[in-house]
DNA sequence: CTTGGAAAGTCAACAAAGCTGACATAAGTT
DNA sequence: AACTTATGTCAGCTTTGTTGACTTTCCAAG
């Protein structure tokens, strides 16, 4: 009884397969952050530590509020990770030159290195994954997450692809 | 310096591709669960719960130690979120025929009830993202997804999919 | 038939990371 | 001068993970 197809090929989707598609991502999440966290294990940081510093990097001088609509979190939740990491030398946050309320935040050195470690490891396994995959899967992997994501997500995602080169 | 390709074509990765493939996880992720996290923070349940839910109506009669290593959680942890899945009615928890130390677990009707409300929600998000990607992105979707998981967990995966028609 | 180990459950204590609500301060904006 | 925005902070709570210790049950091997 799966015979039947919409009118684009393929478009018919039973439940099983979507269902497969829901659980791949559940394993796949697990493997995404596993590297990072084995690291962040040995320190006193964890994930939500790094997004922080993920972010800084990707966009050095970023406001706190542009980190809290992306990261989709509560100022006081993000507040307390960013103090640890002013704190530890690893962020810089510095008053805005045009508007003085606000705080520029980037990475230190340390804090660079730190960054460089993270996205390393996880790099690899999305490196890893894109070659074992083959170049056709990759465009299709990257189309099905951003239709996956909410369209304010969706919006800041395409933000910081333009952002860079 | 990004001209030179790999044996094959187009497996020449920029760390910048790379980037945006790690974003588009992250907020990809928060679209995916965000549709069964409104629905369970109206409840007294959160995500451990639903994933506990999920895998037990997947796999009915499935064993404590087997949710476990599927969840890749400690016992504790799961338990807790067990414990009050079975004392509200949702899991039916009995002990092995075979085997009296194990207990297979399976949804009460309330339970089953609660899963389709979440995995209808969860659906229906897939369906949209793959109806909107289309037929050819699924597939490298999921080849991405399951090249980048832990080899333990991949196992598991393809367990899953084979249990199934 | 005893003993060793696996499966499950439980208690206690703790940590990470999210949340709400309330409030303070500084600095733009009207 | 009044309003609003950006940031920071205090306090308290929840969910979900962790270790470690211990018990009960029960299969299986010696």
């Amino acid at each position: 009884m799966a015979e039947v197809q919409g009118g684009e090929a393929l478009l018919f989707l039973t439940d099983e397969q979507l269902q497969q598609g829901i659980e791949a991502m559940f394993f796949a999440y697990q493997g995404f952050t596993a590297d990072p966290d084995r690291i962040l294990g040995t320190m006193a940081y964890g994930r939500a530590h790094h997004r922080a510093i993920h972010f800084i990097a990707r966009k050095p001088g970023t406001t706190v509020t542009n980190l809290l609509n992306i990261l989709g979190v509560t100022k006081q939740s993000l507040n307390r990770v960013l103090r640890t990491l002013v704190d530890d030398g690893l962020v810089d946050s510095r008053v805005g030159k045009v508007d003085k309320r606000e705080r520029n935040l980037q990475l230190t050195p340390d804090g660079a290195a730190l960054e460089r470690q993270l996205s390393d490891a996880q790099r690899a396994r999305m490196r890893a994954a894109y070659r074992a995959a083959g170049p056709g899967a990759v465009a299709g992997f990257r189309q099905v997450l951003e239709a996956m994501m909410d369209p304010d997500m969706r919006r800041r995602y395409q933000t910081l692809r333009e952002a860079q080169s």
